[in-house]
DNA sequence: TCGTATTATTGCAATATAACGATATATGAG
DNA sequence: CTCATATATCGTTATATTGCAATAATACGA
């Protein structure tokens, strides 16, 4: 039984968003710089940067500076495992 | 890779609410109708209607009529698992 | 230090979700 | 048919989320 569902449901709100899924997506298979996302997804920086500081929030992803680039990739095993269920 | 984000962060918004995320743990192991659920949960009949409603929309519970009861149970297969994978 | 590239934060406005009393609908008993 | 029970839907207010331009902060190179 979960304990917590406050605590469950923050972890799926998070993910309970079309690009943040998205997001989330790519970056367990690729690292990748906030810019790229941007790129990729054809979203405003700030929009982009916002969903990210939601994922980094519920640690969802991990952060890496490189220089002026800051790179994220997904580390919560939890994530992980939801993801691989809903791309079934 | 998933294909329609939006379907899949639908089926994730459905989950990530305490109350409804409560609800389909307790609709996995034991098929409940409405009023169990309201005094489980303490919470308006009304309330507790709506968000099974939603779980119903999203085709995670299934409703079975027992004369003036109905009975509601988890069925989507794919939030057995999530549910699972939550629960560790 | 100055300029530039990269990312984060702020400040609304628009939209969506939640909660719940009041009301409607449906079903079975008598 | 009428009544009681069980559930669903409506109407409204309160709260939360979203999107994004504008702005701030950070770090590097010249």
């Amino acid at each position: 039984m979960i304990a917590d569902h406050a605590k469950e449901s923050e972890l799926l709100k998070a993910l309970a968003h079309p690009v943040r899924l998205k997001m989330v997506e790519g970056l367990i298979h690729n690292e990748c710089n906030v810019n790229k996302i941007v790129d990729k997804l054809k979203l405003p920086q700030s929009t982009v940067s916002q969903h990210l500081s939601i994922l980094r929030n519920r640690g969802i992803v991990q952060v890496r500076k490189e220089g002026l680039k800051t790179c994220y990739k997904v580390v919560n095993p939890k994530v992980l495992e939801l993801v691989r269920v809903l791309e079934k």
